[in-house]
Formats: C-alpha cells, sequence, structure tokens
DNA sequence: AGCACGCCGACT
DNA sequence: GTCGGCGTGCTC
C-alpha cells in the first residue's frame, strides 16, 4: 500500500501541525479533512484534527510517528470549518492547535467515547374535547403554565434547552405533562425545511418604508458577500428587520446564524424569534452544559436547527447551508474574546461571511467606530433607521456641573431633587456607578497610609458586608486590618465611594423605598441576576444600584430617570477607545429607559461639565461626537485608519519584559511602526511584571507581513525563557 | 500547554 | 541516602 500522512492540528500553543503516518489498518476508509485523530505526542496521547492529507512526507522520517487511531463518530468537522478556522488562526497568528482546540465543544476535545441520547422535544398532544377545559382552565388559574402550553402547540417541536431559556421550568413541563397535554419525543435530525405553517404571520410587524428598504437590500445580496451595517436608536425597529430578512433565507430552506452580546440573550429576545418562526432553533450561550452544547453544534452541523442563537463562539459552529450571519450590538465588548485567543466574533463572521458568500448584518445604535467608518467609506452598506417605533420620545441626556453643587454620598442636590420627585410620581431611577465593592480603599486618617494589594501595588477595595480587603486586580483577599501598620492608629476609614456604599447610603436617605443592587457581587449565585431583573420589572424595586452592567440588554420601562454618578474617569483616560466606550454607554442607557408614553431623563454627573467631547455627545448626539472623534483619530493616524497589534510580555521580575521587547525592536521592519516598549498602565499585576509593545501599520497586509517578521526573531530572542508573551491582532482593551 | 529530565536543598 | 522544588527544553 502506498504510504500516507496528514498533517495535524494538536492542542498545544504552537504555531505549527504535525505530520503523521497513516499505518496500513487504518487506511480505510479513506481518512479525511476534517476528521477527528488519537496520536502520540510526546509522552501522552491527544486528539488532533486532519488539516492535510499527503503522500510524501515533508519532516525527517525518523522523527515521524504513527497514529493511534481514528475517533469513528459523527463528529468531523467539515472542509468548510477546517479553511474557517485556519483563516482565523492566521488572522491572528495564534496556534492552529489552540484555535481549533477553542473551536470544539468541550466533549470533542476528549478521547473519551461520547454517548449522547437522542436529543429530545417537546411537543403538544392533539386536544380532544375532554382536555379542552383543562386548557381553559389553565388560563384562569396557572398564567405560566398556559403561555408554556401556547408556546409547545405553536411548535412542532421545542427543546427543554429552548424552553429553559425562555425562563419556564421543569416544573411547569412537568405540570402540562401530568395533565397529558404535552409529550417528549425524539427530534427529528433531517434536514429541517420550510413548510407552509413556518411563518407565523399573525405575529409580523408592518414595516416602515426605511424598513422595508433594509430588507429588500439584504434580500438581494442573498448568495453573495456584503455587509449591512444597520445603525438605529433603541426601539426603531432592528429586530423586524432582521426577522424578516430572515424569512426569505428560511424559506430557501438555508441556515441563519444570529449572534448577540453575552447579556443579550434574554427569554424577550428568543421570545421574538419563537413567535415568529416555527423552526427548530438551537441555542449556545454559557447557561448550556457540555452535553448540550456538543447537541447543538451536532443539530447545527446536520442542518436539523435552521436558526442558531448564540455568544461569540457560535461563529465557531458547523453551519453546512448558512445563508445569512447577523450580529446584534456589534460595538458590544463581550463580542472580543480577553483572553488566550483574543478573537473578535464580529470580524471573524465577516470572515465567514465572505469565505461562504453570504450577507452579514451588523445591528447597533451605537455602531462602533470601526464599523461606521467602513459604513461611511462604503465597504459596507450603510442603512440609517430613524424612526423610534410608535411616538418618539428619546430620552434627553443633561450634564451636572458637581462643582456648583452641594454634594453628599456622591449624589449632587439637582440629582436628589429629581429623584425624589420622580419616585413621588411613582417611577423608578436607576443610578450607574462603576465601580463595586463599599470603597475603592481605606487609608489611615492619622498618616495616610493606603492599604495596597502587595501583588499589584493597588489599593484594595473595602467590602464591608463580607468584612473584607478584596484586590480587584488579582482577586487577593485581606482581612481589615484593626489598626494601621504604619503608625499603630486606630483610625482607619473607608476612601471613596462603591456601589455597595451608595446601597446603603440610599437607605439612609429614601428609607421609604426599596433599593435593588446589581453588580457582579450581587449577582453571583445562578439565576440571581434573571430574578432581580424580574423583581425590578415586577416594581418591587423603586431605586436600582449598578455597575455598566445594567447598561447592557436589558429594557426598563418604567425607569424615567437615569443618572451616570461618574463619568470623569472616561474623560482623560491615555486610551483612545474609552471615549468611545462613554458615549455608547451613555446612549445605551438613554435607549434604556423610559418608553414612548412616559419618556425618560438621563442625568451625568461630572467634575467637567465644559469638557469637549461630553458637550458634543450631549448636543449634538452619538453620531456627531463619532465623526469628530473620526476625524480625530484620522489625524492622529489611530484605528480605524490605521492597523495595530499588541504585543504583551510579562514576567516574576522586573526589566526581563522590556528587554525582550526591546530586542524585538532593534530591526526596523519595513511597513511598520513601533511604539515602545511601555510599561503596561499596570506595570506590575498579580505579581507580575508587565509591558507591551504596539506595532502600527497604515494596511492590515503590512501589519500581517511584520508580524511574520516579529514572531520569526522570537525563538532566537535572549530573554525567551525569562518572559511569558501574547500577541493581540486589533487590541481593544490597551489596559490589560 | 504538558511532561520529562536534571540539578540542588531539607527531610523520613 | 531520597523527595520534590521549578528552571529548561521538546513535542511530528
Amino acid at each position: 500500500m502506498p504510504e500516507q500522512y496528514i498533517q495535524v492540528a494538536i492542542p498545544v500553543p504552537m504555531r505549527q501541525l504535525f505530520t503523521y503516518r497513516v499505518p496500513d489498518a487504518l487506511k480505510s476508509p479513506t481518512i479525511n479533512v476534517g476528521e477527528r485523530v488519537a496520536v502520540p505526542f510526546g509522552s501522552r496521547k491527544v486528539i488532533g484534527i486532519v488539516i492535510e492529507t499527503q503522500a510524501e512526507c515533508n519532516f525527517d522520517l525518523a522523527k515521524i510517528k504513527s497514529i493511534a487511531g481514528r475517533l469513528n463518530d459523527n463528529f468531523n468537522l467539515s472542509q468548510s470549518l477546517v479553511s474557517f478556522l485556519q483563516l482565523c488562526a492566521h488572522y491572528y497568528h495564534h496556534p492552529v492547535g489552540d484555535v481549533f482546540q477553542q473551536a470544539l465543544p468541550i466533549l470533542l476535545r476528549k478521547i473519551e467515547n461520547i454517548t449522547l441520547t437522542p436529543p429530545m422535544v417537546w411537543q403538544a398532544k392533539a386536544l380532544d374535547n375532554d382536555k379542552k377545559p383543562i386548557v381553559e382552565g389553565l388560563e384562569k388559574k396557572a398564567a405560566k403554565q398556559f403561555a408554556l402550553y401556547q408556546i409547545i402547540n405553536s411548535h412542532r417541536g421545542i427543546s427543554w434547552v429552548e424552553l429553559r431559556t425562555l425562563g419556564y421550568s421543569k416544573a411547569q413541563l412537568n405540570a402540562l405533562e401530568s395533565k397529558q397535554l404535552i409529550t417528549e419525543i425524539e427530534q427529528i435530525t433531517t434536514e429541517f425545511n420550510w413548510q407552509d405553517d413556518t411563518l407565523n404571520q399573525n405575529n409580523k410587524l408592518l414595516l416602515s418604508p426605511e424598513q422595508a428598504i433594509i430588507v429588500s437590500a439584504i434580500n438581494h445580496s442573498l448568495g453573495k458577500f456584503s455587509c449591512h451595517l444597520v445603525d438605529g436608536v433603541t426601539g426603531s425597529g432592528k429586530t423586524e428587520v432582521y426577522l424578516q430578512a430572515m424569512e426569505a433565507v428560511l424559506a430557501n430552506n438555508q441556515q441563519v446564524l444570529v449572534i448577540v452580546p453575552e447579556i443579550g440573550l434574554t427569554p424577550q429576545t428568543l421570545d421574538r424569534f419563537e413567535q415568529r418562526f416555527n423552526v427548530p432553533i438551537a441555542l449556545h450561550h454559557s447557561a448550556l452544559n457540555d452535553k448540550e452544547r456538543l447537541a447543538t453544534w451536532l443539530s447545527a452541523q446536520q442542518g436539523s436547527a435552521a436558526i442558531i442563537i448564540g455568544t461569540r463562539s457560535a461563529i465557531f459552529t458547523p453551519l453546512h447551508r448558512l445563508g445569512l450571519i447577523i450580529i446584534d450590538e456589534e460595538h458590544d465588548s463581550s463580542l472580543k474574546q480577553q483572553d488566550s485567543f483574543r478573537y473578535h466574533g464580529r470580524d471573524m463572521a465577516i470572515l465567514r461571511a465572505r469565505q461562504l458568500n453570504i450577507p452579514i448584518v451588523l445591528g447597533s445604535a451605537t455602531p462602533s467606530f470601526e464599523s461606521l467608518h467602513n459604513a461611511l467609506s462604503g465597504k459596507y452598506n450603510y442603512h440609517q433607521l430613524h424612526n423610534r417605533a410608535g411616538k418618539s420620545n428619546k430620552a434627553k441626556i443633561a450634564l451636572i456641573d458637581m462643582n456648583q453643587q452641594q454634594v453628599e454620598f456622591g449624589l449632587s442636590g439637582t440629582l436628589k431633587h429629581e429623584m425624589k420627585q420622580t419616585l413621588a410620581r411613582g417611577e423608578q431611577v436607576l443610578l450607574f456607578l462603576n465601580r463595586r465593592g463599599y470603597a475603592p480603599a481605606i487609608n489611615c486618617q492619622e498618616c495616610h497610609w493606603i492599604a495596597d494589594c502587595q501583588r499589584c501595588d493597588k489599593p484594595y477595595t473595602l467590602h464591608q458586608k463580607q468584612g473584607l480587603l478584596i484586590c480587584h486586580h488579582c482577586g487577593s483577599q485581606k482581612r481589615i486590618p484593626p489598626q494601621c501598620p504604619s503608625c499603630g492608629s486606630v483610625r482607619i476609614a473607608p476612601l471613596g465611594q462603591g456601589t455597595e456604599q451608595l446601597e446603603s447610603r440610599l437607605e439612609e436617605l429614601f428609607p421609604d423605598n426599596s433599593i435593588v443592587r446589581i453588580d457582579r457581587d450581587s449577582t453571583r449565585k445562578k439565576g440571581e441576576l434573571a430574578k432581580l431583573l424580574q423583581e425590578v420589572s415586577d416594581k418591587k424595586h423603586q431605586l436600582l444600584v449598578g455597575t455598566q452592567m445594567l447598561a447592557k440588554g436589558h429594557h426598563f420601562p418604567d425607569v424615567t430617570l437615569v443618572a451616570v454618578l461618574d463619568v470623569d474617569g472616561a474623560l482623560f483616560s491615555f486610551d483612545f477607545r474609552a471615549s468611545e466606550q462613554m458615549a455608547q454607554l451613555l446612549i445605551q442607557v438613554a435607549g434604556r429607559a423610559g418608553r414612548a408614553s412616559k419618556p425618560g431623563k438621563v442625568l451625568v454627573q461630572s467634575n467637567f461639565v465644559d469638557h469637549p467631547l461630553l458637550q458634543d455627545l450631549v448636543h449634538n448626539g452619538y453620531h456627531h461626537f463619532a465623526h469628530q472623534a473620526l476625524t480625530e483619530r484620522k489625524q492622529a493616524l489611530l484605528p480605524p485608519f490605521t492597523f495595530q497589534a499588541l504585543l504583551r510580555a510579562d514576567a516574576n521580575y522586573p526589566s526581563y519584559p522590556e528587554k525582550f521587547l526591546r530586542e524585538l525592536t532593534v530591526n526596523r521592519i519595513e511597513g511598520c511602526e513601533f511604539a515602545g516598549p511601555v510599561p503596561a498602565a499596570m506595570e506590575k499585576k498579580a505579581g507580575k511584571f508587565r509591558y507591551h509593545l504596539i506595532i502600527q501599520a497604515k494596511t492590515r497586509k503590512e501589519l500581517h507581513r511584520g508580524i511574520l517578521q516579529l514572531l520569526a526573531q522570537i525563538p532566537n530572542n535572549e530573554w525567551l525563557a525569562k518572559v511569558r508573551w501574547s500577541l493581540d491582532i486589533d487590541p481593544i482593551d490597551l489596559n490589560w
């Protein structure tokens, strides 16, 4: 038999493939690209993905090993997905094996055999005469069970994962089952097909002329690559545009991939999709366990799922007849992974759409400056939605000059007055403070000593309720010292204010109102966030205190006053993206508040109300602000007018990271400029000393070539053994 | 990333 | 005398 060799991606952080021999016993059936194989690697056995098959060997024959086995299951990757993942690895200069590893569901990364029980779905039983009264009874007595029955009844089959995400419980399902109204059956795993009752016409909204033009533009671009930016304020009907654009794709028996921010897959969002289309929907989000993830993966690959809704990593699901990609809230920072493989879900989606020759739709009320630039320069189709559906009543943003105000507990007189008025009307108030904990520091009132984290050289945050000092940079914890270690004084006091303190101050100031705090600390428990949000919408609380996690995804129709307590941090950051994010936050917040009949008001407290950025945003709006900022970025040669990469280095000792990076800058690189090496914004974090180097070029091509040259030098670097390094293409966060 | 190999300090 | 600390180098 002729020799056969394969190139395999191995789950190690190395920018290369490994060659193996296929022994005669394993040559049949033919080994294909995308197949998972067990291979000996060093002293262990790992799973690899076949990337290439070849008859010749281009590696030292004496060192070649044979593959140990083939995983004969249904989980091989398609040629198309393999090419796509290779493109991703290439774009980010990231180790191929690691890209494949991260793209695969966890169960497919292990050697063990997978036993998946057949996927099950719930279905309504035929409604004969004796059951009708039961359903009618439900409508009166058990509204939630009735709603659940309705949704099951309107679908040919709906999975537990979908129902759970919609907010229903096992108990409610069991209740309906024991009443003989529903039954669980095996899901059909053949490809879905558009049928007469797939579209629920009743829930379809009439499109405005603006919306209709967008839908028709997307429909006209089916089957070829194009990128559409749908730029419209909250409530302008973006979701309806997505739904109607999907219609033509689904009718063509093609799949749709919808990517939403981490927090965006709320019951309300999913409900819109479920109400409109009677098709199997596969979900991909953090609340799924490993088996559920694999089931999603499989249904997407087999084509039994018509719509796949998920967070950024959903971009790696195998979809063999994908017709359209939608990225909702495309400006959202959770679309970029901020560790190991630092990919951007939106950018990889564009790459995939290009590879598959299909259109992609980006939607946002506050488009990222990157996308806005691409839209304005004609690279994307630019669609603006101006009308807020119904009566247009956008929340007004007003600035409060903190220098002109009596301030108590971080609240200005004006704000307190507005809060009282709003509460008196029976409406809700939302206060943003982007600092969790009780206080961002504690100090000695005699000698001004501050409790610093030794591993980060930054103040500890006081968490009063837990009675602990916690470092928000490395997570280390410490008890509160009874006296000052520097002078022995017992006068140790909190410095500054966080959400925990604000909450307790509000309890003093507004004893008659219920206050709820929503931040990472108060929502750590699973399901707690959903519970608190439900309480807010049930109007159990009048005052909401929270960090920016409240600004994303949730809509609060009865909140008519929103205040941002401290916006100044974003005005003077050396990170040029801080002001973009500040503007997006303010506009998103304004969009979350109020409703057509009860317009919201947004108050922004600042010590620098004359700051041109604030003035521009408040008086001229997001788009004017964005145009100004883009002009400045053009002059300053910053992205999106240039392309950047960030090379980070850290070590246990000072000096090494800088030496490592400096050695790389010795040789000039054609077409690229270096900025740095400079110390990271936090030079010391978790005991590590950190430096970075920015590589910048006028074109992506030059940047790409420059990075290849840079990476080629690293193996010879004198300081390599002393440091850990990582590369971030198109970095967003320069304060890593 | 693992994992082995190897060279030094403090223990049954 | 060995156990184990982690620095170094290799993986088709």
